[in-house]
DNA sequence: TTCAGGATGTACT
DNA sequence: GTACATCCTGAAC
């Protein structure tokens, strides 16, 4: 099933823990481009020095926080790489989810091209290790950039879903087997004083 | 496998 | 001008 509106209408992160399992699915040239994701960090602009949005801080930039929860804010990050968020909680409450891993599904062939401009059966193990265990490089992968800023997570061509058989495909076993979720510090926010402490990365 | 260093552009002070 | 919710390469071990 496609998640809806109510899923990301929650606290954040209780939606970040959710998430892990679900399949972000990204249509490009016809083809599903899915990833079970196995990495999310919570951020709550009224309370989180580590958000973009903290205190309610609205300029051009963090003006996709504040809009419906379902919605993508993909940001720039270090000159060179996009950073996928999914917007959480109510409107006009700037908070996201970010995405920081996830393990291909589907559309292999498209997610290695975009990522290493080459085929999947090209990769170096190396590659194969670090495919999209990082918000940056799934960003690649999937061809997520700017332009998707502000886009629906409840359409057709950008969706989650708890399922492959939702994109016509078989669900592996492994995929059903319990989630076993961790928790721990978020990543790379060293500045945001207390915050730096809230154990609000999730992952598998 | 780990580490240091550099790439690169924009948002915000 | 400074910092940034990152990633890659190459060298050392």
């Amino acid at each position: 099933m496609k998640l809806g509106r109510d899923f990301y209408d929650r606290d954040t992160r209780t939606v970040a823990r959710d998430l892990l399992g679900k399949y972000l699915v990204r249509m490009w040239n016809g083809v599903p481009l899915a990833v079970r994701l196995t990495e999310t960090e919570a951020y709550i602009g009224r309370m989180d020095k580590a958000c973009h949005a903290y205190n309610y801080r609205r300029t051009k930039r963090t003006e996709t926080l504040f809009a419906l929860p379902g919605t993508a804010y993909i940001y720039l990050i270090y000159g060179m790489y996009n950073c996928l968020n999914f917007v959480t909680e109510a409107e006009n409450e700037p908070a996201a989810v970010l995405i920081r891993g996830g393990e291909a599904r589907s559309g292999m062939e498209w997610l290695a091209r975009n990522r290493f401009g080459k085929g999947p059966a090209e990769l170096s193990p190396y590659q194969k290790k670090n495919f999209l265990n990082g918000p940056g490089k799934l960003c690649k992968a999937l061809a997520l950039t700017r332009r998707e800023n502000g886009a629906s997570l409840l359409g057709e061509e950008l969706f989650v879903c708890d399922d492959l058989a939702d994109i016509g495909l078989e669900t592996p076993l492994e995929d059903r087997e319990t989630l076993t979720v961790h928790t721990g510090k978020r990543i790379g926010i060293d500045y945001a004083e207390e915050a730096v402490d809230f154990l609000w990365r999730y992952y598998l």
